[in-house]
DNA sequence: TATAATTGGTGTTGGATTGACACGAACAGG
DNA sequence: CCTGTTCGTGTCAATCCAACACCAATTATA
């Protein structure tokens, strides 16, 4: 058989997209307006352009849908059971997104009914096999917390000690101990004092930002794999 | 635009098949025998079937060219990137496998001119963009070797200690030091002996084997993800 | 049948890491 | 100036990890 005789399956990219808001770990969901399983909540996304790779397809889906340009961007699985899109066989790949807290506006695309932010925590019903994406998204997520400097891109440019250690409980879902909290992050050598401090109700704080060359390790770990 | 007016490309399956032989890794590479790039050495892998899941795909590649049945297979990666085969936009599913060692007796295809196992650190020149895979296959599977049992799955069901020991420093490619790791591993209580000894040149060494319940979390690790 | 050669198997010690744990410091508001 | 709130800090014990050398059991050979 011919290369060009194989049938096709369409293609297309889903990116769970996290960030951070009011003590929460949240992601952003769609309502679909037209079936299949209209009226229900999915995890953005659309079909892979012909001449686009994935990962261009993914980013102009978060353009499209959240408006933030910068993130932290990363292929998550691959997900291509016959039956899943009661339209055709459908393979979708699967990217997690990671948007800095402040930057969550979402912004209703022309085929969506209404977009928002929903806690990791206290979903909808999915359209697809959505729930599944979103149970390994955040298992991902957790993991990679442990091992790399990724939850500095929840945060803001700069932050304190105490928002990135509420940021790190709110993805494990458990509660860490200051002192050792502290003593890992700093000896870790991948955060800096700017020299600022942030006020508020009681002591001020320090404000911290992560160090460039740490970023940039992080980053580099963002593409091809 | 509707589901059906998406131009879709083509979507294949790829698999890296790891095994060990003669104290060595080695991948399962085939001769390609049409164009493009004939002559040169590829994964293989195949077209994903209309009815078929990944998976699924992934299997029967396997079979076909190996005739070896039940292996530890994980999803890889997904490359998509236009322009990565000259016949027209294609994006495969890649994933590794690995196959016990003495299993190793590949299977010409039809379509393949031949087919041979090389040594992971002594490839010829590769097809497509074959050799960023087989790099990332590699590095997953050093990964996984650290944290997970999945070692076991290079050998045969009972081996000797310094028979694992020497998986474990071809795959990482670096010497251990057997004390360190015989007691890692025995505290791991992932193996026991079998009772068995296995003689050769010098003193005769106890055989053991992975217990079952260690070898049931490493398989149920295989699926989803 | 003694001896050499080969591979298998075993413990200790020092240094680094981890987790548990409590209190004074700095500021705001009353 | 007193109270409430959040920030920031150090020690100790247990655990984990890396470095390190010798005797044991067998086979091959003199």
């Amino acid at each position: 058989m011919e290369y060009a005789d194989y049938p096709r399956p369409s293609v297309t990219v889903d990116i769970v997209i996290f960030a951070l808001c009011d003590e929460d770990l949240r992601v952003l969901l769609i309502k679909r307006g037209h079936p299949p399983f209209e009226g229900m909540w999915a995890i953005p996304g659309g079909f892979v352009g012909i001449d686009e790779s994935l990962e261009e397809a993914a980013l102009r889906e978060l353009r499209e849908e959240t408006s933030v340009e910068d993130v932290y961007l990363e292929q998550l699985y691959t997900f291509g059971d016959p039956g899943r899109d009661p339209r055709g066989r459908t393979i979708t790949v699967t990217y997690f997104a990671i948007a800095p807290a402040g930057t969550l506006r979402p912004r209703a695309g022309d085929d969506a009914a209404e977009a928002r932010w929903w806690s990791i925590y206290d979903l909808p019903p999915l359209a697809f096999d959505h729930a599944n994406i979103l149970a390994y998204a955040l298992q991902r997520l957790r993991y990679k917390l442990e091992y790399t400097a990724v939850g500095f891109e929840l945060l803001p440019e700069t932050f304190t000690l105490s928002e990135l250690q509420a940021a790190y409980e709110v993805v494990l879902g458990e509660k860490l101990d200051k002192r050792n909290f502290r003593r890992k992050i700093l000896s870790a050598g991948v955060i800096e004092e700017t020299g600022g401090y942030r006020s508020g109700e009681g002591r001020p704080a320090k404000l911290y930002r992560f160090r460039d060359d740490a970023v940039a390790e992080v980053k580099a770990r963002r593409l091809f794999p």
